[in-house]
DNA sequence: TCTGGGGTCCTAGGACCC
DNA sequence: TCTGGGGTCCTAGGACCC
């Protein structure tokens, strides 16, 4: 039987998650913001027809959200990765072959499904998921990732279709592909479309159909096998398995400019306590801690400086404590003190590109943590944090969350209806 | 007259994704 | 006043080795 793989994800997966829960949301705009109340990362259909674009700055909007009734909301990743995992396990039981690509998409393997059979199952697959996590969705299938995942996009962007769309059938989709910008196809960015477009290239068929080795010349490997895919020539493989994550960052820009030490220093603590968090779920450690912290380029007319620096530990930890000290030195190395015009910074991280697991890492000569004393301690910590919520328990270094002046702003929050008991959502019969 | 050749590893930067 | 965060992959070029 033919390869066959679906993409399905939920339709601006963000504010769907915020209508499951607010039946009054329903057929109104809404939108979601990114960290900070910064961008809209989400718009409803509603939303977007107002003119509201993808990454647009919410100070921009604002006035135009008030005017249009647009319910507006900050991002609450707590609930939207519990939906997400609830999404996904409905598609498990429709297959056992899941790739769970992003927060909302996952590719499902369909290829064990007759081929007349596979718009019925998608439109099941999509009725059970709507009724049982309340998200809508939309389903492509094709016989490679790329297909499908333009067929998903055809699917979207055609209501007569119902939500699904299958270009299995050679000459349905050759039809199609003459019909789609190439600016849609997965992996086409704004680089490469100035590129395709200088070769004459407007259709996905047109892309299709070139050469590709100059295609290779041009937009290196990743642009040939994109042809391959759109030829229906599988290049890139489901991956069942969620591979190794090979670096971990905790950036953020605070709420307000930063320009003392002893301020900045507790921020890098505070995202070193993070790091250390998401470290420890993995079993992970690392050897190398990059801080960085800047200034904002829009702050024109100040002065600037953008900082970065690495500090090497002896051996791989994921020490809450250790990652502190590692990201407090990073700043005592490049702190500069101000003249008469104070640098304001807007934002701070601390990165690490090579992570291993902390199990079967090599262990220092000279310099040895104590792992005996770091990994109870360590566990405490994350189970306090998980019984009584985030930041139960923190380092001094970091400070408090509700002292933090420069914390990331949240202020139009729902609650973590599924996640918190003191959060469930309370319903009134009358 | 007359430059070695072939290999690995690392890093920075570009591009793209959600 | 107010402009997100966190990833992956690929390539070119330099350093280094024998």
């Amino acid at each position: 039987m033919s390869r066959a793989i679906a993409l399905i994800d939920g339709n601006s997966f963000y504010c769907s998650c915020e209508r499951v829960f607010d039946p009054k949301l329903a057929a109104v705009p809404v939108i979601v913001l990114s960290n900070n109340d910064g961008c809209a990362i989400a718009r409803t259909a509603e939303a977007k027809a107002l003119g509201i674009r993808m990454g647009e700055p919410y100070f921009k909007i604002r006035d135009l959200c008030r005017r249009q009734g647009v319910r507006v909301f900050s991002s609450n990743y707590t609930l939207y990765g519990d939906m997400s995992a609830r999404t996904n396990a409905v598609y498990r039981d429709f297959s056992p072959r899941v790739e769970i690509y992003s927060i909302d998409e996952s590719f499902l393997d369909l290829s064990d499904v007759r081929e007349r059979e596979r718009l019925e199952l998608a439109r099941d697959l999509r009725a059970t998921v709507r009724a049982w996590t309340g998200i809508p969705t939309c389903v492509g299938i094709g016989p490679t990732k790329t297909l499908a995942k333009l067929a998903n996009h055809i699917a979207k962007s055609i209501p007569e279709l119902g939500g699904v769309c299958d270009l299995s059938d050679e000459d349905e989709r050759a039809a199609w592909l003459c019909r789609v910008h190439v600016g849609e196809v997965w992996g086409i960015g704004r680089a490469s479309l100035a590129k395709l477009e200088a070769m004459g290239v407007d259709t996905v068929a047109d892309l299709r159909d070139l050469d590709p080795r100059p295609v290779r010349k041009a937009m290196t490997v990743v642009g040939e096998r994109i042809i391959h895919e759109l030829r229906g020539l599988a290049c890139l493989p489901l991956e069942l398995l969620p591979a190794q994550r090979k670096g971990c960052a905790v950036t953020r820009s605070f709420s307000k400019r930063i320009e003392d030490r002893a301020t900045l220093e507790q921020a890098v603590a505070a995202h070193a306590t993070r790091l250390g968090e998401k470290l420890r779920r993995g079993g992970l450690g690392t050897n190398h801690v990059s801080v960085f912290y800047h200034t904002s380029e829009h702050d024109r007319g100040e002065p600037m400086r953008s900082v970065s620096t690495t500090v090497t530990l002896p051996e791989a930890t994921n020490d809450t404590l250790a990652l502190i000290k590692a990201a407090r030195l990073g700043v005592e190395k490049t702190w500069r003190e101000p003249g008469e015009r104070p640098w304001r910074y807007s934002k701070a991280g601390v990165v690490t590109t090579d992570l291993m697991l902390l199990e079967t890492s090599p262990r220092a000569l000279i310099g040895q943590l104590d792992r005996e004393r770091s990994g109870p301690l360590m566990a405490a910590i994350d189970t306090c944090n998980v019984r009584f919520g985030r930041g139960s328990v923190v380092p001094a270094r970091a400070g408090l969350e509700e002292k933090r002046a420069w914390s990331t702003k949240f202020e139009m929050r729902t609650p973590r209806y599924t996640t918190q008991l003191a959060e469930l959502p309370t319903a009134q019969a009358y």
